[in-house]
DNA sequence: ACGAATCCCACGTAATCCCAAGAAATCCCA
DNA sequence: TGGGATTTCTTGGGATTACGTGGGATTCGT
């Protein structure tokens, strides 16, 4: 996709705590609802691969970048991720007040009960369990502050000039 | 983004100690606020993974160098790099007055009571505690100062360039 | 035709924006 | 160099908008 120069990426970011109502409907964050391209287009929802009890969630167009991935259909390794990501995803309508209804194999997995935790990463985010969520965070907050030394940031140059 | 040839780099310095009235507004220092490129955009605010109880602050340019670094979508590390710094940053509007509200997350961590603590940092800058920032201001001059000969400080080219 | 899921509408609440007045700093001129 | 005038900044409060929440109506599928 490009993007007009000039113009700011999409940026996920923040973490958001929402109820799920009797009809387990979720408001998605309204930070986040600003930054779809086309709301009406829906979201795509998946198990996350990392080992945690999670949910990825990405706009059509994002998750589209996943396809070209798996051009080897035949190769048994691309095989397996085609079945992770494509078996398990699932496109989600949001209402006129920015609903989605989470289904109940993605609640069971996330063991998400009455509360979902929005986490933004940056070009996609994710949606927890509250308390799993937060201490995930806070983990990945101490272990950052840990490797910041090695891990390269992108604090370098004005505009952020990384290429 | 270029900046216009002979033009000088944005550079946020000094320290500004600025109260937080009932609402939770913050008035950003208008010798910041004279350095953003558009006022409009807003601010991104993070915690700091220094190991610091302060908030990281960038102009959404800035910030936007974050995202690129993020392609490995499900390796580990990059995980939680991702969470910390995603997982964590908020966008905030300035009013018309160029103040922003610093959610409870953001003064809870830094122990922000009544008053807000504004550092620059050269391209980015900070909100401490006033008395934490004051120390930490103090330690560095110190440190700085006997370890002179040994570190490499970024005080190089003028321009900041980097690579 | 019945059940279930989705869509749509309306209300109460909370956050945001906008306007106005006081205070401080700055600038200009004598 | 001192004083006065102007501009900028800060602070506070009121009004408006956006958001969350719940329930009813409609459609779809079976």
């Amino acid at each position: 996709m490009a993007r007009s120069p000039g113009a700011l990426p999409k940026i996920f970011a923040g973490t958001h705590t929402k109820t799920i109502d009797a009809k387990g409907r979720v408001s998605v964050p309204p930070d986040f609802r600003a930054q779809f391209d086309s709301p009406g287009q829906g979201l795509f929802v998946m198990r996350t691969v990392t080992g945690d009890k999670a949910l990825d969630v990405f706009e059509p167009e994002a998750f589209s970048g996943f396809v070209s991935n798996s051009e080897q259909v035949f190769s048994s390794e691309a095989m397996d991720s085609a079945i992770a990501i494509f078996g398990s995803a699932q496109k989600l309508r949001l209402d006129r007040e920015g609903r989605i209804v989470l289904p109940a194999e993605f609640t069971e997995f996330a063991e998400i009960e009455d509360e979902a935790y929005f986490m933004g990463l940056g070009r996609h985010f994710q949606i927890w369990e509250p308390s799993r969520g937060r201490a995930k965070r806070e983990e990945a907050h101490r272990k950052t502050t840990l490797n910041r030394e090695t891990i390269s940031l992108p604090l370098t140059g004005p505009g952020g000039k990384v290429s």
